[in-house]
DNA sequence: ACCTGAACACCGTTCAAGT
DNA sequence: ACCTGAACACCGTTCAAGT
């Protein structure tokens, strides 16, 4: 009965053109969105985009909102012990942000979003839920989102350099090499840690991270 | 006696390049170092500049650099405790891409760079001294760095986004006026930190992070 | 060897004109 | 109300032509 409810069926909407967004920048990277790119995709002229949307910035940060608001509800992590659940969580960032890697880049640049609110919440009830002391919640809670997606993104700006066709193992081999070759008194510590740096697994890497900090937390409980 | 030396004082070179593109950047944001700007500012053509730079990738790689071996230059973490020294090196990272907001978001396009790896030594080395045992060495090196430069990148993202006139804690009050108001079911703990978060001074909750870090690696020595 | 600056192939965004 | 697509004001990069 509505206006909306008249509509035709191949209009265009905000939700669509999110979702042509979504899958431009899944399927090209960040570069790949364009107004015009993605006028062609709808079959429409550029122009018609700015109808339903600002800018790019709106349209990148809906695009980053829709992927994390899917993210967090396919998250399970209501019944587990709180620091299962954080890892559950901080996993799930991680992997989403590995998965569409321009969401990475994206969320520093407006992490006030609801989705990301809903992240924030969860992490901070699960400390809340693990007995931190007030003096020390803000802090404990604020280090742990830091490094969630502080370390998320980085993942994905390794993956976003790196050329599609090679591997990372490959990429993790050369730099490996450079470490092992480079001066040994002025870089023993590098020189040391190469072959680590060669056989590590970013995941477990990002998971150990999350676990040193959870034992920071478990000093003040 | 060399070529080098014969050339005329006002000849360009990388090195001026790269001090102008760093001027450029500092004083105009990322968006503000333009081939077409660089150029006028040099007095010269936007032509000349790719006979000594391949790219704006290499610019931009060259001026983060600068910045940061000028840095690591000025930090003094000699002497001093190994959990002092972190602390040192890492409040010197903060500050100096609080002072360079573009470093931020650059250091992740390129994490190989020389100055970099003088950063990464530093951490590690500071770890060793620490007695941090040889299973743990690399998770903890990698979970302090993560942490550092994706704080520092997310503290110069905050500052990238705020209007030039606006301060720091008239936008904290902002946010944490939001938050205050959020639904009291679906967000406890987001409304309960939101004095704290109106209040917070960002560089001491950075190092709150480095300190609940190290905190974590004290229970595996 | 090094510099000049016009030209090329793009961008995001606007806007008069249409339906 | 919504869409079209040309036009505007930019980019990074290239390259023939100069010195």
């Amino acid at each position: 009965m509505t206006k909306r409810t008249e509509r035709r069926a191949d209009a265009l909407s905000k939700e669509k053109i999110v979702a042509a967004a979504i899958l431009l920048l899944d399927a090209e990277g960040e570069g790949g969105l364009t107004f015009r790119a993605l006028a062609s995709r709808l079959a429409t002229g550029s122009g018609a985009i700015y109808w339903h949307v600002a800018d790019k910035g709106e349209l990148l940060a809906a695009a980053t909102d829709h992927v994390v608001t899917r993210a967090m509800s396919a998250i399970e992590a209501g019944g587990a012990d709180p620091r299962d659940a954080i890892r559950t969580i901080a996993l799930g960032m991680f992997d989403t942000i590995d998965a569409h890697p321009w969401v990475g880049a994206q969320f520093s640049r407006a992490p006030w979003q609801p989705a990301m609110l809903r992240v924030f919440e969860a992490i901070g009830a699960r400390l809340w839920q693990l007995g931190v002391p007030e003096g020390a919640r803000f802090n404990a809670w604020s280090t742990l989102v830091t490094y969630i997606f502080g370390a998320a993104g980085q993942n994905a700006a390794n993956a976003r350099l790196q050329a599609p066709g090679t591997d990372r193992s490959a990429a993790l081999a050369d730099i490996a090499g450079g470490w092992s070759r480079l001066d040994a008194a002025e870089y023993p510590f590098l020189r040391q840690v190469a072959p680590q740096l060669a056989a590590h697994d970013d995941r477990d890497q990002f998971l150990a991270g999350v676990d040193l900090i959870l034992a920071g937390i478990g000093t003040v409980l």
